[in-house]
DNA sequence: TGTACATCAGTGAACGCGCGTTCACTGATGTAC
DNA sequence: TGTACATCAGTGAACGCGCGTTCACTGATGTAC
């Protein structure tokens, strides 16, 4: 009686057209984002899981990707992405070189505090992806990074820090600051941390404050 | 013919005598963090790998902890004394209150890059457990981190340090900012860093300078 | 305009695996009489 | 000094689970003639 009609997909999606099966793929990445995203936890990105959110059968994935892993660095590389949109945007129109650094500083910990779950596959992961594959992920993190220097040199060009060490020196002292920040109000709600917005505030203020000519 | 003589587990472990039972926990503990290290893989200590490290059976674990959960707990709390051990280990001895927050600070890291499984336990993991058992946890952690704040109050009473915020604060500036650091080293090996051990020295100095009285 | 056919976009069932945990048991060790 | 017995410190086999992945298939869609 109810053989026949029974589904074990909560959502059913309709088959896409012939030489429309490209946009299955940018379902599933988009249903494996989410995934990381509202759970929090990167162990209910399973195949099965993210077949079951896109409202296809498991071995629909592998239409589009060889393997999970593959997959995963797919997602990768989007945050990363993502990431480098992020911190463009909060740098825009800001004309002062040491407020944009600022910015800059506090956007990454608003960004790392509202994707905790992406903060945590770019920045906090293993780094278990063989060198190869992993240069290709990162590169938008590493173009993020050359974002930073950037600004780092246009605050040095405007004569507003000091001179010791080279300016890829001064934009690690700022991504360990900030990151440091980041990861420990994600990872450790176990130690008593003070108010957050103030943390922030007064971390970037010492962190380009180490930096500033007097 | 080889049915009778066949053995499981490789290593053999004589049985405790009547009242030794309590030794078994011990040598559970001991494996389980042995494990977590040597693979350097949390996902290595499973319950069925803890039993074949000791020798002895999957369910002789249930004999001393009530689930896997509550092993885990045990592994942490071992893992944070060891950590305030080590840290004022580095403090011990050293007279001046500058350099004991610089000899804290760089062991800090030493200890995360030495030990990076156990570090990502304590200070990069997800805290999923429940705040009250999560106190008790990560007690050592609290002390070890009340230690930092009595060396930074030593040094402000020696007048080495600005006055602007309180001890806890510049203990959290501090704490983030070698943090910051570790966990970038222990994580990112998909960006290139330049030498370790100047990076770390540049750190710390630029971490004092900016609680320094000038 | 009709029809045989290739192809595309999937499905359903099953595989072997390792996991945490439970259950009924066993055999050596110490103890009471 | 000998022996029945309780207890301690485990064992072996099995449970159900979710996982990534494979395999043979199906049925709608478009195309060639």
């Amino acid at each position: 009686m109810s053989r026949a009609h029974r589904h074990p997909r909560s959502t059913t999606r309709p088959r896409a057209r012939r030489g429309e099966g490209e946009r299955l793929r940018e379902e599933i990445l988009e249903a494996a984002e989410r995934l990381l995203i509202e759970t929090g936890n990167e162990d209910a990105v399973s195949i099965r899981g993210i077949a079951e959110a896109v409202g296809v059968s498991p071995p629909a994935i592998y239409l589009h990707f060889p393997d999970k892993e593959t997959l995963v660095f797919a997602v990768c590389e989007r945050q990363f992405e993502w990431f480098d949109l992020y911190m463009e945007d909060a740098a825009r129109d800001i004309d002062d070189p040491i407020e944009e650094l600022r910015a800059r500083g506090r956007a990454y910990v608003r960004f790392g505090l509202e994707h905790p779950e992406s903060y945590r596959i770019m920045f906090m992961g293993r780094s278990t992806m063989d060198p190869q594959r992993r240069d290709i992920v990162a590169k938008a993190g590493v173009d993020a990074f050359g974002h930073l220097v950037e600004a780092v040199e246009r605050a040095r060009a405007a004569g507003r820090l000091r001179d010791d060490g080279s300016s890829v020196d001064a934009a690690l002292w700022i991504w360990t600051g900030v990151h440091g920040l980041t990861s420990l109000l994600i990872s450790t709600a176990a130690f008593p941390l003070p108010d957050r917005d103030e943390l922030v505030r007064r971390n970037c203020a010492l962190l380009l404050r180490a930096l500033e000519q007097r």
